[in-house]
DNA sequence: CTCCCGATAT
DNA sequence: ATATCAGGAG
């Protein structure tokens, strides 16, 4: 297929889900860019729902960077726990608390070059923050987008980096951060992993998938 | 590539 | 029993 051919379609698919989920915005519940950045790092291989549950007490626990630096590993561990990967993601919270107050001077990293600094934080996390908290444009290929993209014939690549360097022409750079999230919805709602609901896709017409899959 | 890892759906 | 959930590091 040709290259134009697939901008055409990817804004026609974008068009069609921004009708379908108007005015999207991230479930994770926060009310500062630091609360964000911990439910991100929480997020991983485990549902919005339960990273709500677990934020609702932790960031009454935990207000600002300084308490997740001080408090000892195990009492963050045991604070997270039910979200998995409760060492690594408490390690890397603390991580990460430890470097803004040592390097960027208690302030949270506002660009995508000193996010990345930040331990335990890609690109995926990093452009989620970015562009909810800041407005920054950016690419989220999380496990649902990589799914969807290549479901939907926008990238032949398996890398999420690469992904998201093919998916970036295909869209309008203001759309990125809610083609993105919109990817994202409509990958919980329909296109499942395992058993997408191809019959109730408003893409259908557009998909190659599909016709492999009904 | 493997490992980290609990909760839930199938 | 097994796949999957807004991943990242070694």
């Amino acid at each position: 297929m040709m290259p134009d051919k697939i901008a055409i379609r990817a804004r026609e698919i974008d068009n069609r889900l921004s009708q379908l989920y108007p005015k999207a915005k991230t479930a994770l519940l926060f009310s500062n860019p630091l609360e964000l950045l911990v439910a991100t790092i929480l997020s991983a291989q485990c549902t919005d729902e339960r990273v709500n549950q677990v934020t609702r007490s932790l960031f009454k626990k935990y207000k600002n960077a300084a308490d997740y630096a001080e408090a000892s590993q195990s009492e963050l561990e045991a604070d997270i726990y039910s979200t998995g990967f409760f060492r690594n993601k408490a390690k890397s919270i603390k991580g990460c608390c430890d470097t803004i107050i040592s390097t960027f001077g208690g302030k949270m990293p506002d660009n995508l070059d000193d996010m990345l600094k930040l331990p335990g934080v890609g690109r995926k996390t990093a452009n989620l923050v970015l562009g909810a908290v800041y407005g920054i444009p950016g690419i989220v290929a999380d496990t649902h987008f990589i799914r969807l993209s290549q479901r939907l014939g926008l990238t032949k690549n398996t890398d999420p980096v690469k992904i998201e360097f093919d998916v970036q022409p295909l869209i309008p750079q203001k759309r990125w951060s809610p083609f993105s999230l919109e990817l994202t919805l409509h990958g919980r709602a329909i296109c499942h992993a395992r058993k997408p609901k191809c019959s109730k896709c408003v893409l259908l017409d557009l998909c190659p998938f599909s016709a492999k899959s009904i």
